[in-house]
DNA sequence: GTTAGCACTCGATTGATTAGAGTGCTAACA
DNA sequence: TGTTAGCACTCTAATCAATCGAGTGCTAAC
């Protein structure tokens, strides 16, 4: 037995009409709901093959179908498909750029959460390629000296030295050119400790400094490790009855607030070089813990070259992937056109 | 009538239990809970006139009796009178120095939810008297300029700022020296246009540069407007069913994602200049929208001189507010000690 | 002033009943 | 041979009455 036409018409009106519902659906519904014009009897012998299959299962015995992961699989896919092909016109920017990016990622969260009704992440961008384009060290007062430090793609850190004598302008600006000199467009693995050693002759008696900066470029650098993430909408987990129970809902909020699992998530995904879509994860697939009564459909965005970072939309299984696929595509766009012209 | 010794001492055994079970307490209970050696119908008797008084409350005819806010106010109030007394001795400190502030106050945040089980809030540090230190600009490549802005209490900012030309090394020194001796040591207040236009005017063909400067500045001193929160523990409203339902839990979650109304609290807090200790909010004593069904408990820290912050416990009316004055006295202290020696 | 006793209240629990949605199967039909 | 009508059966959810029990308020006696 397999999966004809017909089968898959009655398995989409199965899953549309759940989508929708929330409550199993039955024989009964289908036959009036399709226009395949076929008795519920007919239907449920279709059903029982479908079940048999392995698409959709039935909670109890005298309850109606419900898709099972398989079934939403199946659905999605195909789904993913007809978009492909769809041309889509995209509606006008609603984000405004921000003076903070953190600031426009904050608001990009709530939008997407707000139009989905399910729970929304953004990760801020991570920049994969990172080599050092400026040092800078300034006298602030007599013992401190700040260190900025920027990498390409304009991420800045600042980090605030204390020496135990003061330092005139003018080794400040021989440290300063030192520095430039030798690290300038380096990333991390090009910066050995030849160079560093090399440095600290050079530095002479300031080699300690020298050995602080290159501390800070290091983690300057590699900062980007614990990446931030921002969510929005967990309030939306509520709505959806199979996921508000009192210790379900105790799960997600935690995973949602301590964000550690999350970042896993956008790790892997940002890992996968290939992955440039859409990528849709239905129960038992998600590669995070403790959510495998939700669906997870990601997307990742390029802010600026190579600095790239991934939303995602979390929702119980039964979302509307239709709509969330659409939310995440017109977002992405937005946001990979912002900071390009 | 009037609050006599014995009432008090019932209506504290009431408090007490009730605070233990979460359940309306009886007279039974109470008539053998304390060393009063009374009869369950003296305490009925005791009971309604307290009632009268309005500090406990009934939920229904046949249910034994809660505390009302006004008798939890009464309970909370002698308690810290007692705690005003008592010579604590502190645990030794729990909390590392981090590298950066926000890692610390989000361990502490967590450190505070895991102790007390209820919901936890930390506010970073908000600098009040914001003056300006010192300004570095320097070229990053031939149209950017990135500007570095110290502003006391070692917090910093940056701002890229894009120019048309090139500057040379030496216009950059010159208004590097111009910004320095104009602006270093003054607060937002004492900034004023006539001081901008002669900057200005001394800039010359620089004085956009100038402008862009000042905005930054501006922006870096009231930047502290929104100011960071960090929370842990939402989970634990799950707790105590009188939150779990699903409209109160998801009030309040929402409360706490969105930070805004918490920051109003905190932002209250950090204004009044008397409040130096452990506040109690009640009930429908509490400045937060929303909260009306929970209790509310804040500490002022100071990191560093003039660096305060607001710590928060958000639990039930009934949580244990012993605990939790404890856990937040020990926190303020080790948050007070970390960067002064 | 305290207490024993008692009638009363009211929420929570239990169990039985019913209604309804849906199924699977069989037999008849086109 | 595929489709359908019909029917017995299953299981959940809702309803209702009965009961339990914790707790109260009041009265009368100590």
């Amino acid at each position: 037995m397999q999966l004809d036409e017909r089968k898959y018409t009655i398995l989409q009106a199965i899953i549309r009409n759940y989508l929708e519902t929330g409550e199993p659906v039955g024989s009964r519904t289908i036959s009036k709901y399709t226009d395949l014009n076929l008795s519920s009897a007919t239907i449920r012998n279709e059903m029982a093959d479908l079940e048999e299959l392995g698409y959709i299962l039935q909670p109890h015995t005298s309850a109606g179908r419900i898709p099972s992961d398989k079934g939403y699989r199946l659905y999605v896919d195909k789904l993913m498909e007809e978009k492909e092909r769809e041309v889509e016109e995209m509606k006008e920017s609603l984000l405004e750029k921000e003076g903070k990016v953190d600031n426009l990622l904050k608001k990009a969260a709530k939008m997407l959460a707000n139009n989905t009704e399910y729970a929304a992440m953004i990760s801020a961008p991570q920049y994969r390629r990172n080599k050092l384009k400026f040092i800078q060290l300034s006298r602030v007062d007599a013992t401190q000296i700040l260190a900025v430090i920027v990498v390409e793609g304009n991420v800045i850190k600042n980090t605030m030295l204390t020496v135990d004598e003061a330092l005139n302008d003018e080794t400040l600006l021989k440290l300063n050119i030192l520095l430039n000199t030798h690290l300038n467009g380096l990333s991390l693995d090009e910066i050995n400790l030849g160079m560093i050693s090399a440095m600290k002759q050079q530095a002479g008696i300031h080699s300690d400094i020298i050995a602080n900066v290159i501390d800070a470029v290091a983690e300057a650098i590699k900062a980007d490790e614990d990446l931030e993430i921002y969510t929005s909408g967990t309030k939306n987990f509520f709505k959806y009855p199979e996921l508000a129970d009192n210790e379900r809902a105790s799960e997600l909020i935690t995973t949602f607030e301590e964000k550690q699992l999350l970042s896993e998530l956008v790790q892997d995904n940002l890992a996968d070089e290939n992955n440039t879509g859409i990528q849709v994860y239905i129960g038992s697939e998600t590669p995070v813990q403790g959510m495998k009564d939700c669906s997870i459909v990601t997307a990742t965005y390029e802010l600026d070259e190579g600095m790239k970072g991934t939303i995602g939309i979390i929702g119980p299984k039964r979302m509307d992937y239709e709509k969330v696929v659409k939310n995440l595509k017109l977002l992405k766009r937005q946001l990979d056109d912002l900071y390009r012209k």
